[in-house]
DNA sequence: CATGATCGTAAGCCAACACTTACGGTAAGG
DNA sequence: CCTTACCGTAAGTGTTGGCTTACGATCATG
């Protein structure tokens, strides 16, 4: 139960930062390579490297060198874990939620 | 699209801290008030306290005075916009995953 | 009305983090 | 080979953010 903080924290962690969030949804697309990203973005591109290089580590994207460039790409094993906690967890608080309703409703 | 991030930016920032996702999936629980969260955390009545308003910024929870205590509780609006932007991403980012595979097997 | 309980907020501190510039390393092209 | 393009990493900096202690407000109790 616990443990299921850790797994979601590096996910969680990652989509938080607002920039990170914005190359990950740029990856959504397809495909692509870091000066691509960069490009259109407020930041540098050293700036996405390290971006990228925490999505990576959450398990949210792969890469794969394509000659000189470095291609991205999204690892949908990464969203899955975040789906899961989202979707066990909103069962039981939707539960949970419904049954308070309900008592408030009953009771005085 | 852009409106999107700052839809589900206060939720992943919410959610991003362990301390405080913490006190969230408590509240999976039911209502609990701001004591019986801290207790059993790591953390101060206080820290507790602005984690919580946090959450609430972030439309996750919602607080109801309850004598001199406070009673916080899920609120399935802020957890329910992120579920549709993950279902939403899902969707898409899976579509483009297996079509990206597909071209690779076609392709040389 | 005085006391104890519960809570939010302010102030201050320290670590984490996002960003930049600078550098080195690898791959394609003339 | 030399040059250019593309990228990751290191070092340094400014800001954000989570935590604690201290304080004031509100509510139930006697």
């Amino acid at each position: 139960m616990t443990n299921a903080l850790q797994r979601t924290d590096g996910a969680f962690a990652a989509l938080a930062d607002p920039t990170r969030r914005q190359v990950f949804e740029r990856l959504g697309d397809g495909p692509r390579a870091v000066g691509e990203l960069a490009a259109g973005l407020p930041v540098s591109r050293p700036a996405v490297s390290q971006h990228l290089k925490v999505l990576k580590a959450a398990g949210l994207v792969t890469d794969r060198p394509d000659g000189a460039r470095r291609v991205y790409q999204i690892d949908p094993q990464g969203l899955g874990q975040l789906r899961a906690w989202l979707d066990r967890f909103w069962d039981q608080a939707l539960a949970a939620f419904v049954a308070e309703a309900e008592r408030e409703d009953t009771e005085d």
